[in-house]
DNA sequence: TGAGTTATGGACTGATCAGTCTATAATTGC
DNA sequence: GCAATTATAGACTGATCAGTCCATAACTCA
């Protein structure tokens, strides 16, 4: 097997996710990826393709990690309250570091529509896993499919929102606020599901 | 006056927004810029400056435009209706083009906010001139001024949401129901409000 | 018509971009 | 210890980036 190599490639990749995640796929230049991940050229084109190979990687590992927030820790809490959970631990939990960052998914969407069609379309589909398990967990809380569905959707773009304010720098109190709006809301028109039922 | 201008400023600084708009800040290379204004390299400086000044311009023009979309046209319009017809306007009524082409503050938030933060810092003022536009319709509707301010960001975080959305190239039907689910709640709110008062 | 002024065309700058290539270092099997 | 194999270091490629500069074109005023 000859000689071995140097680097752990899942903690390369990772930190290679935090610079795109930061910076977006064009401002995280070679370079600047190189040095995060420690690793030389060589190296790089040898373990991971290109920068653009390298970028899908990390968009199914975010988005990977976002799903399995989404799946219900402990089994006693109610599915509203887990993606309440969810929400407020992707918008408020976070670092403040790692608040200013957003959503690695939005991002790219919004960056990529018009420079690279398979890059933006990727990135689109991951969005809609994390919407398929917010649809899953609506149906759980009691909701018909057809009213799933279109809270799935709402709650989307409400997630998406709440990510762009996030890398806007957006307080986390201002935040919360919007939460509590966009959950006082769905949770009337839950119960306003419930007693036509 | 010595030699005069061969080009129209203003239509050149709309083609250079409407390339920004399309392609981002770092996607619009100057060649392109130059190609899409049909100037040339010394006109080009001669008249914007630079590239980041230009940028900053077309920022003010979008959120110039965007604002004057939300002054109401007709006065017997009801404040909610003024809202719902600038949201779907800004999704559902324009071309196929430029509805990929999401919100030009919304994609320079998400694009520069790592890069820049001086371009971030002022596309996300612009952006709260048009929550603040958000408010003062939510007043006219017969909210209180607390709850005005709440519903204003709340009405922003899905406008930035929708705006993902188009970027992604969603179908305007899903985007429509998106719409009525959001104004379906808003209205019931308002409406226990009002009933409050 | 000629002097002064200002816009334009296009060559040029140095920096940076992603990606390639070659020489060398580090390992395994014999 | 030697051959085969594979990872690494880093120089190098051509393309593209934003921005500068100078010669020339097109105008006004005298």
């Amino acid at each position: 097997m000859a000689r071995p190599f140097e680097f752990d490639r899942d903690i390369a990749r990772d930190r290679a996710l935090k610079l795109f995640w930061s910076r977006g796929y064009q401002g995280a230049g070679l370079t600047d990826l190189l040095g995060k991940m420690e690793i030389g050229r060589s190296s790089f084109y040898a373990a991971f393709g290109d920068k653009r190979r390298l970028f899908i990687e990390c968009l199914d590992q975010f988005a990977a990690r976002t799903v399995s927030t989404l799946a219900p820790k402990a089994p006693s809490r109610s599915a509203i309250d887990t993606l309440r959970g969810f929400f407020e631990q992707e918008t408020l939990a976070r670092s403040s570091e790692e608040r200013g960052w957003g959503c690695l998914l939005v991002n790219s969407v919004v960056e990529l529509a018009d420079l690279d069609e398979g890059l933006r379309a990727h990135a689109g589909r991951r969005l809609m896993d994390v919407q398929s398990a917010f649809e899953t967990l609506l149906s759980q809380a009691g909701f018909c499919s057809a009213q799933a569905r279109d809270y799935a959707a709402f709650l989307m773009v409400v997630n998406q929102g709440l990510r762009v304010s996030s890398r806007q720098g957006l307080a986390t109190s201002d935040q919360q606020k919007q939460i509590s709006v966009t959950f006082d809301m769905l949770t009337t028109a839950l119960n306003s599901a419930l007693k036509e039922a």
